[in-house]
DNA sequence: AATGAATGAGCGTTCATTCAT
DNA sequence: AATGAATGAACGCTCATTCAT
């Protein structure tokens, strides 16, 4: 069993991210990667020994990839809701670019939550990977409202963390939103929606 | 195919809600239900033509049986903060009431995102009934601010609307935090979970 | 998961009783028993949850089978050496044939040792079965020397018990014999040998 | 293809031995042997180019190694059952130890007929083999008989070629009685065990 | 002499589904 | 209305083997 950053270590870990978020775990078998990956069956099981050890690979390998930070520090920046918002939207632009090079397409298709939920059912020892990912992007809202609250933009008494988190879920509802009530996926689509969605914020806070 | 209320039916249609909300569609088998039901597989084909044909039966269940408005009108009851906690916590508790009924277990060990998921990708009709289900909570959610503002209590410019929306975002944020990082699923754990999202709602709008 | 002696069951477990005394149990896959019943893979899974189940079941089946005492009492026949060569070997001869029945082969090419070990170190719990078969024989041969010893034809001191343990592992040593140096299965060849043993074995006590 | 004695052949061939002792040709796997000798996947390939060259190779190695002479001519020792059974469990003992000293460990868990069986299905060649080593321990009991008889112990009449094939077979069953129904691999049961069976041996001739 | 990446046939098993009764 | 026998595609996985280095 390979451990090191092997090619085609790393392309099995590409592709099957790829497979996952798109179609969730339960719904990728061996077939699809070998099918997507031009690779044999036992080329696989070289590196990763059963189908959960490469779940939790790629689940390594996402947190590697996804989790650096490609947040610049936004205290700079960021002194009004304007520069907030243009601040955010350009983060995500930025965060859809690489995900789109990750995966190496053009869609946004994919299903993270779905894959997510289905990989912590497989594997509890995941919950930690999963909200790592999500505590970093909520990590970044707060820098943002810090940066507000520092211009004194921010209302009196509110607490960056609070909002932070708070604006988190209302994103993730939004992508949950785009995701069942929708059909796009283009990217100015989801732009539009989360533009928005930190407008009508912005508004009840 | 019987399609009216036979007992044999609705039995079924129970039992296979609880096991997809407890596991998902995907880990459910006819072997699962079959076991849980101690009907024979026939007698499951004999009602649902397929499996999938059962998802959608039980959504349509889950719709009549939770869709219901088990939400008397709040209006009256609220009229500061405090009263819509109280109001909003009693809701939940009556709920949860419901669903061990309807599950016909005390433990509130369900994934009910992962089954809303995974019964999308298999049949995408089913977003607009899990779109509907949504919508209900926060249509409940949007009548207690209105009363909120009805009674002056709500800060002025605040559109109940986007408050509701936020808020139940907010709560499914919770629900998932609850899942992902903490184990247990005790009643009194929830109730202090939302007690406290409600809080710190109430402390950034 | 049928139990009872549905037809079916009953000639997948002679089928697989075949199969597996004619090539060991790890070399009989489910594909050969498949084409050799002409059954499906569910079919048999129907009936055995798992190879193991299968093994097991089949063991079961050898045993009420060829357990019953296709062993008449011995003594009014035998007087002396003579009689209880005769005897044995029509006994012998019986046996094949209800093998052969069993096995619907006019083959004697089998290799039970082989089989009755790799389903000892497949499932411990069969070691009870096997010796009860083995046992089985010890006996019959224990009666026969009673007999001898009743009309007086045994040396004196001999004990029967000992005799028929001894004389049971010189027989099969006899099979193993056949089984590693010659090639024949012919049950002829089996005759000659048995009765050359049976010869020898009262030359020397 | 190296042929010669070197170290790293030797040593795949002995800890093969090993596993295929221990639990038989068809459960042992390039993966098992691999693991236990630290070696790689091509370096086994490099001395044999099967999985069934390795076998036979195993054999020839065993037949070297255990074949020899480990029996010195037991004539002058042997004068009476005493000193048979003496001389008989000396042997035994010495084999035990050199085995020991083989398979590099205290145990004696193996099952070295469920092998032989196994050796013989994969490739009919291996028979000859398999026979000259029980050969080697019949002739070993035949010249201890030829010396009671030098020394007028054995019964007149008693053919030391027959009673030797006698309690060759008597032996193996023991040895097999000891595999199926008792538990114990030590050694100095199985030395009771001998020493008992030799016992009987001797009471009915 | 030795490594380990890669292959693909085959394994035991599970699955949703059909259908005669 | 209900049973359960039977199907066969697909699953995750193991295996002996090849081969470039």
């Amino acid at each position: 069993m390979q451990k090191e950053g092997t090619d085609t270590r790393h392309f099995i870990l590409e592709t099957s991210l790829q497979l996952f978020l798109q179609r969730g775990y339960k719904d990728v078998s061996y077939r699809d990667i070998i099918k997507k990956t031009g690779l044999s069956k036992g080329a696989i099981y070289h590196y990763f020994k059963s189908k959960e050890h490469l779940l939790t690979s790629v689940f390594e390998f996402l947190l590697e990839t996804t989790g650096q930070p490609d947040i610049e520090d936004p205290e700079n920046e960021i002194t009004d809701y304007e520069s907030f918002r243009r601040v955010f939207l350009e983060t995500k632009k930025a965060q859809f670019r690489n995900f789109k090079m990750l995966l190496k397409t053009k869609s946004l298709k994919f299903n993270k939550i779905l894959f997510f939920l289905e990989a912590i059912i497989e594997n509890e020892s995941l919950k930690k990977n999963v909200w790592k990912l999500m505590k970093h992007e909520i990590r970044f809202l707060e820098k943002c409202f810090s940066a507000l609250k520092k211009n004194k933009t921010l209302p009196r008494g509110k607490d960056p963390a609070l909002l932070a988190e708070n604006l988190f879920w209302m994103l993730q509802g939004t992508e949950m939103l785009m995701f069942f009530v929708q059909k796009s996926d283009l990217e100015k689509d989801f732009m539009r929606m989360y533009n928005k969605t930190l407008e009508d914020f912005f508004k009840i806070i």
